[in-house]
DNA sequence: TCTGGGGTCCTAGGACCC
DNA sequence: TCTGGGGTCCTAGGACCC
């Protein structure tokens, strides 16, 4: 990117809570938390909760009975495959807007505005705004600079300004100094709770001054990493645009477990659905994989004994084939397991990743590609796209599932499940 | 009772090579 | 007294993001 370019950063507000709002009229005013895995802790506020003192991280079961029933706060357990489907629609909203656009995270992306300059670029960023909000009943705030960590600033006072109508422009703005002593040294986006503490002990308190710190120290301190977000900060483009979305170099799957679990088969099973799901997502992006990687891990907030490990192994032949990863992983948790602990986290994770037709080859063995193993799993995969996932299962994931997490209070799945599509009565 | 899950990038330091 | 120097590759760990 040069010094003259354009960014928009599009960010809905407070996602998730938005996402069950949409589908829900009633939640509207209402004060709405959104829940971790297990129910465990508030990961998504509505402002109204905010303005009730609560905050993020919170432990849900600490929020006394009548405090919901005072204030009327509605919880929710999260319902990703909601959220995800519908950060799916607002990025195709997004794309009718700009020729080039980055998906950021689940509620957020860049748009590039190269080209636009001789439009009114906040009256443009109003029309996407009011676009999202028509169509798919979200509210988004735009905020347009000509760097991305900017337009990070930017966003965030059309978050937290409701006079400016949800779209900030800083563009040529004449009092950075005054915009950026506003924003708080650890919410500038690449400066995290440890490089504020350091910045913080420096008198470094805001961005104006973390934009005006000398550079050789900066870098020195916090790497070129750091430097980046200075040099951004002074309106010099370092954080290029990312249009292509990048293979995956490693994919995770693990979870909390809804209850402690000592026994060795039932870590056996939860590896082993995770382990489906992480080669499920391998096989999604056309990859394969050649080495896995198993961690088990006890309840380090407990006082009781702790254990925790990890241990990997590789396969001769890159694969995308669930059950070679079912056998490694069964083989390295069998090792690591130690009795007489209570496990709170078993988890899976994939490495060493190539596109299906970049796998290395063997002179003695098939490649994924050419093998039946390739047509079984595109037969499994598509059932279960048919049917609904899990249709179609190894008998490894066990069936009762005790450490299943916990979900108790989950909003149905309205944009993925044809029982459970939104209903509309005429009254 | 609870304290998420899934990613990326950068650097330092050790191993190894000639 | 001496015990090089420069390069690459890999790994672990630390920082960050949502």
């Amino acid at each position: 990117m040069k010094r003259n370019d354009l960014v928009a950063l599009v960010d809905c507000n407070n996602f998730y809570v938005s996402c069950e709002r949409a589908f829900d009229p009633r939640l509207a005013g209402k004060a709405i938390g959104i829940l971790s895995n297990n129910d465990g802790i508030i990961v998504a506020l509505s402002n109204e909760l905010k303005a009730l003192g609560v905050k993020r991280g919170a432990a849900a079961f600490k929020l006394p009975p009548w405090f919901i029933k005072k204030h009327d706060i509605r919880l929710f357990s999260s319902n990703y495959t909601l959220y995800g489907d519908m950060s799916v629609r607002v990025m195709q909203v997004l794309s009718t807007f700009t020729p080039e656009l980055e998906v950021y995270s689940i509620d957020e992306a860049f748009l590039s505005l190269k080209g636009f300059e001789n439009r009114d670029l906040t009256a443009y960023c109003h029309e996407i705004r009011q676009t999202v909000q028509q169509w798919l009943g979200l509210p988004v705030s735009v905020g347009i600079a000509r760097t991305k960590t900017l337009a990070k600033v930017a966003n965030r006072v059309a978050k937290k300004f409701p006079g400016v109508g949800g779209v900030y422009n800083m563009v040529d703005h004449p009092r950075m100094d005054k915009v950026l002593s506003w924003v708080a040294v650890e919410d500038v986006w690449g400066v995290g709770p440890q490089y504020a503490r350091m910045l913080r002990k420096e008198g470094i308190e805001n961005a104006w001054q973390l934009s005006q710190a000398a550079p050789n120290w900066i870098q020195q301190k916090m790497t070129i990493v750091g430097l980046r977000t200075v040099r951004e900060l002074c309106g010099i483009s370092c954080i290029d645009m990312e249009l292509d979305i990048d293979p995956k170099k490693e994919i995770i799957s693990s979870k909390s477990f809804g209850m402690p679990v000592d026994d060795l088969h039932l870590l056996q099973e939860a590896a082993a659905a995770y382990c489906s799901r992480a080669v499920e997502k391998l096989r999604a992006e056309h990859q394969v994989a050649s080495m896995v990687m198993v961690y088990l891990t006890t309840n380090r907030f407990k006082e009781e004994p702790q254990y925790a490990n990890y241990q990997q192994a590789r396969l001769p032949v890159p694969s995308a084939y669930t059950p070679d990863f079912l056998v490694l992983v069964h083989a390295l948790l069998e090792d690591m397991y130690k009795r007489g602990f209570n496990y709170k986290k078993v988890g899976v994770m994939l490495s060493e990743i190539t596109h299906q037709s970049k796998a290395p080859l063997d002179f003695f063995a098939p490649t994924y590609l050419d093998d039946e193993r390739k047509t079984i799993m595109d037969c499994v995969d598509g059932i279960n796209r048919r049917w609904g996932s899990h249709t179609m299962d190894y008998a490894a994931i066990g069936t009762l599932q005790p450490w299943q997490m916990k979900r108790e209070f989950l909003s149905p799945h309205y944009t993925t499940r044809w029982g459970e599509l939104p209903v509309v009565r005429a009254l």
